[in-house]
DNA sequence: CTCAATGCAAACTATTTGCATTCGA
DNA sequence: TCGAATGCAAATAGTTTGCATTGAG
C-alpha cells in the first residue's frame, strides 16, 4: 500500500473528503526531495496554484502526519518541516548550520541502545529525535 | 572554574556589567531542577522580585548560552527551554509525552557511534540533540 | 442537500526589539 | 559620567482558528 492508498483510505476512514487542493500538495509533497517547511511547499505550489491557501497547506501536512505518511520534523530554526515517511526506512539527520543542507543517516545499533536505555528507565518510547548539527564537508572548507 | 566564575569572565571580558537580576537569574538558575523555560524562570523569580521583566530573563538565559553555562534545549512543545551546563558531563533525555517528566541519560557508545556517522559524511559536528519521546514508568500504567 | 474543506483575515504564542529610564563601573 | 541593562510595550514570526463561502459525496 503506497502513500496516496493510505492517505485515501485514511479519507475514507474518518469520512474526510478527497479534494483537489488535497491531491495536488500531497502529489507535491511526496514528488519532494523532502524537508519542506509549511512556507516552502506553499510558495512551491503558488506558482501553478495561485489559489491554494496557506493554511489549507498546512493543515494538510498535519493530516498528513496524522496519518503517518508524513513525519514532522524540527531543525530548531523555528519553522517545522514535514517529511514523507516510508514505514520501513526510518533514518535520523545530519544538518548543517551553515548551508541547511540536510543528509539522512540510518545506524541500527543507535536504535538498538535507544531500546535499552528506554527499558532500563521503563519508558515505551513513541518516537524520537536525533539530529547531527554542524557543517558539512563544503562549508568547512570555506571557513 | 564554577559557573559564576565562567559568567564573571565572559561579563568582564566582553565588558558587560554585572547587575542585581543578573546574579538573581543565576542563582535561581542555578539552583533549578533545570529544563527551565523562559516563562518558567520568570514566575519563579516573580514571586520574590516582582519588578524583574521577561525580557530581563529572557535576553539573560541567551547570555548564559552564549558564555557556555547553559545549554538551550527544545523538546517540541513550543518553549526553548535551558539547562545549566557541566562541561564534563553531557547528556540526553528522555520525555514523557504526557506528564512533562524529563530523565537524562548518558551513552557513550552513541556519542561514538555519532562521531562515526559523522566522519563518514565529512561532517563537523558543531553539537548534536538527541531526545526520546515516550510515555515514563507512571504514566504507561495510567492508561 | 449536507457537512467537510477552503481562503481569508484575525488571533495566538513564544520570542525579540525599540526606547526612555536606571544603574554599575 | 557614560554606556550597558532594565522594564515596558510594541513588533515579529510561525502557527492556528473563526467564519462565510465553496464544493465533494
Amino acid at each position: 500500500m503506497d502513500q496516496i492508498a493510505i492517505f485515501n483510505e485514511f479519507v475514507r476512514r474518518k469520512g474526510l473528503k478527497n479534494t483537489n487542493q488535497r491531491m495536488t500538495i500531497l502529489e507535491a509533497f511526496l514528488g519532494s526531495k523532502s524537508h519542506y517547511s509549511t512556507e516552502d511547499l506553499y510558495s512551491k505550489l503558488r506558482k501553478e496554484h495561485p489559489k491554494i491557501g496557506y493554511a489549507t497547506v498546512h493543515r494538510t501536512l498535519k493530516l498528513f502526519a496524522e496519518c503517518g505518511i508524513a513525519i514532522e520534523l524540527d531543525f530548531g530554526d523555528g519553522q517545522a518541516r514535514f517529511e514523507p515517511l516510508n514505514v520501513d526506512q526510518h533514518h535520523d539527520h545530519l544538518v548543517c548550520t551553515n548551508c541547511g543542507l540536510i543528509i539522512e543517516f540510518t545506524e541500527p545499533q543507535i536504535e538498538k541502545l535507544q531500546e535499552q536505555i528506554a527499558a532500563q528507565h521503563n519508558f515505551k518510547i513513541e518516537k524520537h529525535r536525533h539530529e547531527l548539527y554542524g557543517l558539512c564537508c563544503d562549508c568547512s572548507k570555506q571557513s
